[in-house]
DNA sequence: ATCCTACGGGCCATTTCGCC
DNA sequence: GGCGAAATGGCCCGTAGGAT
């Protein structure tokens, strides 16, 4: 049992999955991760659409535990959950979150798992929330504004929610990326270690990025800001960095109109490990790719016994360096 | 000629606000 | 406290123009 232990479970769920049948590629990836997670997640945002369309009910196992329906409900109106969350698509973040396990007197797993969907060959861009390697859940609750998401996670984690780090330890992110969605000669699958996009903290992008902006308006009206000017500048904007505050619109006097800066973020191809970058990623594949110590060879080992026919073989990231690649054609 | 990337855009569900 | 409107968060598609 490691750190990775979800999201490679994950994995093999899913190739078991595809080679049963009762999901092909092109299956919409909600229906892929249900199918495949098998009663491993502590929340599913879109709990309405997972239950209606994919008979995944998050809250079975909790609803067994009560006498009955009126007994449940009552029970998580006490835990804070309204009647109408029990199934809602609540549009927060993240996509899924696994169950947390306890290892050694240590709480691993609980990883965070975004989808992303593309018909063409990048990936889809994310909007509002930057990709990042961690999280926890304390800082879900800040990108989301509100606590639903702990709320429920803590529900369905049930006693190891007790745990003195459960709101702080750090998760990991993975991000289940397909690119050519529907072409079948060349759709591609990853579940993605959030080091693939994350090599630089996102505050120093937020403010990198106004930085850029001013720096080419300056260039532009071939103005002459003074070097200290500017470095005052950088050291006030360094600290706009909550995404939160910069998403809201804002009332400006007069206008009738608010304006809404969000941030979206396009993945370069050097982190998208199914761009021509990357050619070892094949046509047809599925794949699992995480930093160290996934590729560590106890992990490849463990991993090759469950499915023999999978190929390991590591990629260099450009700037985070050696990735491990699990991948299993079909 | 074909592929790829950057950018712009459409659209919609849920949550919160604020009025009655 | 209920209700409609406004605010917010999110998904990913289409396309122009550059790269190969």
């Amino acid at each position: 049992m490691y750190e990775f232990t979800d999201a490679v479970d994950f994995y093999i769920g899913i190739i078991k999955a595809l080679k049963s049948g009762i999901i092909n590629p092109h299956s919409p990836l909600e229906e892929i991760v249900l199918k495949a997670g098998n009663d491993s997640f502590a929340y599913i945002d879109n709990r309405r659409d997972a239950k209606g369309k994919q008979g995944y009910d998050l809250w079975a196992t909790a609803k067994n535990q009560c006498e009955d329906e009126e007994q449940f409900i009552n029970w998580i109106k006490s835990r804070e959950i309204a009647e109408k969350l029990l199934y809602s698509k609540s549009e927060q973040f993240p996509d899924f979150i696994f169950k947390v396990r306890k290892h050694e007197g240590k709480l691993i797993c609980g990883s965070l798992l975004e989808l992303k969907d593309s018909k063409s060959g990048s990936i889809a861009s994310f909007n509002s929330t930057l990709p990042t390697k961690y999280k926890s859940l304390e800082e879900i609750d800040v990108i989301n504004s509100k606590n639903l998401v702990s709320r429920v996670a803590s529900i369905i984690d049930s006693k190891l929610s007790s745990e003195r780090f459960y709101h702080t330890f750090e998760r990991r992110c993975f991000y289940l990326v397909r690119t050519h969605a529907g072409k079948d000669d060349k759709v591609k699958i990853s579940i993605v270690d959030g080091s693939f996009f994350e090599t630089l903290p996102k505050e120093h992008l937020i403010y990198q990025m106004f930085l850029n902006i001013l720096r080419a308006h300056i260039e532009k009206k071939e103005i002459k800001i003074p070097p200290e000017t500017l470095t005052q500048l950088e050291k006030a904007l360094s600290q706009v960095t909550d995404q939160t505050i910069i998403a809201s619109s804002q009332i400006i006097e007069k206008a009738s109109v608010r304006p809404r800066l969000r941030i979206m973020a396009e993945v370069h191809s050097e982190g998208n490990p199914h761009s021509s970058f990357y050619p070892e990623v094949s046509e047809r594949s599925l794949n699992f790719i995480a930093g160290a110590p996934a590729y560590k060879k106890e992990l490849a080992e463990a991993i090759s016994q469950k499915i023999p026919e999978i190929e390991v073989f590591t990629i260099r990231h450009r700037r985070n360096g050696e990735h491990g690649v699990f991948q299993f054609l079909f």
